[in-house]
DNA sequence: TAGATTGTTAATCGATTAACAATC
DNA sequence: TAGATTGTTAATCGATTAACAATC
């Protein structure tokens, strides 16, 4: 059904696609070109196409790709093949936040619970996910055979969340934690790093000044 | 000073390095091994070298690099040359995490203000930050010289950020908006996609399972 | 000295872009 | 038909890994 390989490059791109996609859903385009795509998300027209053709979303010449069924096909390809449960460790804001954005049914996530010390958090619930106590995780990890754990905990909770993680035994982690955590080696994780983009801003933002008025001349070598 | 070019993906890892000194600074040893770092993080050891190279993080044969001095280099290397201003338009759940890390100065940015059309918030602040009306905005990110503005609103807010980011011509966007923006040619824009990380991280999961138990092999193509 | 570790250059790999053929 | 657009293959580019020399 779908061509079977994908560069994790491409994983990024493609949830882009469907944003945009379903931006420009209420209007009366029927079809919409890789070209027109491509100059939207900033994203070359031919890569556009060839990613588009991984997850098996046709396009007709002349007239572009029809716009429902290419979200049908982005949406199809993330919930094929697996449609793991998560928990998430930690409800605070970035809990909020992550829950509230409402993409795990999208991204062929199903989202159950989330898990905090706090016993004023526990019993409340965040956008319809209940907040359990995290000393039942470990446990309903093992009894709902969670496979993805979202750590959202902060960083003075770290080696806490090792140990609840280990202990569990879950299979993989998506980690929002600004630590540097030692899973065992059987643990897939995935970290995100919130501040990495600034760096690169802070670079692209240099560039473009120096661009504009090559001016200071004196000596350093930064571009 | 620097090695004058760095790449985006080491800009990238910068970060993990100063994050992973910071947490072993208080042990006894002065100093770290590039092979330490690179198991500690997951990346490999000649990267380390190179990466600490850019930064002008000198090692010594036999010994390693030195914890403190490494920890200045990369800190330098951050603030070096220019320090931008940054105003954060939202100061809903997704400020207050990022606020709350503190990684803006580690960063060289100078985080100002925070501003929100919520008039209960505004007059409060968030970790010391204050947060103003945003009726506020497009003047002071003129009269401050404002160079980052940092997007947290909700993507219902898409066309009204546009509008506000286009109308106080500032110079940078960190967006982390769920929305595809089209913002002046001339603003430097850095995308932040909270959930990309997610597929990616389900895909390796997949793997992951389909190495230890290459049962299930009814005609599916993927790996 | 021998060995551990850095630092540098070359080879490989993966991802993007360019060129162009196919098609409606 | 001519032209717009897709789809595919080849070329380029950038980033990672491997090989190895330098050094304390």
């Amino acid at each position: 059904m779908f061509n079977d390989s994908i560069s994790t490059a491409a994983l990024r791109r493609l949830p882009l696609y469907l944003q945009y996609l379903l931006e420009i859903r209420p209007g009366k385009h029927e079809f919409v070109s890789a070209a027109r795509m491509a100059t939207a998300l900033g994203i070359h027209h031919t890569l556009v196409r060839q990613d588009l053709d991984v997850v098996g979303a046709k396009g007709f010449p002349k007239k572009g790709h029809p716009l429902e069924e290419t979200i049908a096909a982005i949406e199809t390809y993330f919930q094929w093949n697996s449609r793991p449960s998560a928990f998430i460790l930690g409800a605070g804001n970035l809990a909020r936040v992550l829950i509230g954005y409402r993409q795990f049914d999208r991204a062929g996530v199903d989202l159950l619970a989330a898990f905090d010390q706090d016993s004023r958090k526990v019993g409340t619930s965040i956008f319809g996910i209940e907040v359990l106590s995290v000393t039942k995780f470990v446990d309903l990890v093992r009894r709902m055979h969670v496979a993805i754990v979202i750590l959202t905990l902060p960083p003075s909770a770290a080696e806490e969340s090792v140990k609840l993680i280990t202990e569990s035994g879950v299979a993989a982690v998506w980690n929002f934690m600004p630590a540097t955590l030692q899973f065992p080696d059987r643990v897939v994780v995935e970290n995100v790093n919130l501040f990495a983009g600034l760096s690169i801003l802070k670079k692209k933002l240099t560039e473009s000044l120096n661009r504009k008025e090559p001016a200071n001349e004196h000596g350093n070598g930064s571009t």
